[in-house]
DNA sequence: TCTGAACGAAACGCTGGCGTATCGCTGTGA
DNA sequence: TCACAGCGATACGCCAGCGTTTCGTTCAGA
């Protein structure tokens, strides 16, 4: 523990800081997801936390702050898995779809668009994270033209925003899940029915 | 709340009443864009509308009720247009496409989806707006079907989020917009390349 | 014409969150 | 061992918005 948190923040050694900038990061999503960005105040926060809110106060300047910074810990859940090109989407985008369902991310997600649309910084920071998700489908699909799996010339950051995208929307606009039958489905229709190797 | 059969109300009531229902709602979907769910207030709306707030409460019980009414008056602004099945989807995605870079409805969205999220009566208006706009879409291309233009068997419900999905995910994630190069692009990449009947 | 409903403005007490300051306690690191 | 930084708690004045009430004016419609 201590060596790895060395690497991350050999400034802050007190492991009472360390400690309360942890619980309270942690206290701001959750009540980001439980009331939203224009719901969430420093009060709840100190609260959800157990500390006072000076302490809150201590280490951000505000509500705006602490939120940018709680985003930043959101991170990406997806983890690699063996098999074709075609079997690692299908497993990126059901992981996906899980953590629509069911993640801090998921319930946060409303809150930070929120959040997003009315403050430029909260903007870059949310559109940094998206993209370096993205980046991961891409660069799976990149592999996939390697081996045949998708065809040539194709413009994979679109042909990823087609593979996301319905996720997306069924989760934002329609309220409902995806679940793997729909994931397969999804697959088959962007990326053609499957092969029989 | 107040009036549940009022969302084409012209049935005669005193003009004033319904000039001040119009008007406030009309405030309502500005301050809602502007500041979003959370940082609505009645008194900014009635200012806005320039009328005294107790004009407000006497047409709306609160905030909820307002909002949930001021949502309902977002109108579908996509029109119909002429020309075979896939120039008539093309044209409806690029009107999503524009709606979304400059329109109430997508100023007011974040602020809708955080409202929903956190209110249920708000998830249901919501629900079923978007899956009216839906419908226009599956309709479309249940036409395509007949002619050829899709495949027979395809499931409709997934093709049209394949379309608009990738739009919407642009917009809230990815915060860039989808000009009418990547509307062609992304139809040729869910519907196949153009054939020339 | 005349009655009453709808209106705008303003004031009401109240609540809750703001950001700051102070205090005594405790754990850290030299 | 010990000085001190970080801590929780609490209280502060402040203000915005709440939802209600009152009151004089205006305007619709019988």
């Amino acid at each position: 523990m201590t060596d790895t948190a060395s690497s991350e923040q050999a400034l802050d050694v007190d492991p009472r800081v360390e400690r309360s900038r942890r619980v309270i990061l942690s206290a701001a999503l959750d009540v980001l997801a439980e009331v939203g960005y224009g719901g969430l105040t420093i009060e709840a926060v100190a609260a959800r936390a157990g500390v006072g809110k000076s302490t809150v106060y201590r280490h951000w300047s505000g509500k705006l702050d602490l939120v940018d910074d709680a985003i930043c810990t959101l991170k990406s859940a997806i983890f690699p898995t063996a098999g074709s090109v075609r079997e690692r989407v299908t497993a990126f985008l059901g992981q996906v779809a899980a953590a629509m369902a069911n993640s801090t991310w998921s319930r946060c997600l409303p809150a930070i668009i929120e959040a997003a649309e009315r403050d430029p910084e909260t903007m870059n920071i949310h559109r940094r994270l998206a993209g370096e998700r993205r980046q991961l489908l891409i660069d799976l699909l990149a592999e996939g033209v390697a081996t045949g799996a998708v065809p040539a010339g194709t413009d994979l950051g679109l042909l990823a925003d087609c593979l996301v995208g319905p996720i997306i929307l069924r989760r934002l606009l329609l309220h409902e899940p995806v679940d793997d039958a729909t994931v397969r489905q999804l697959v088959d229709q962007i990326l053609g029915p499957a092969s029989s190797d």
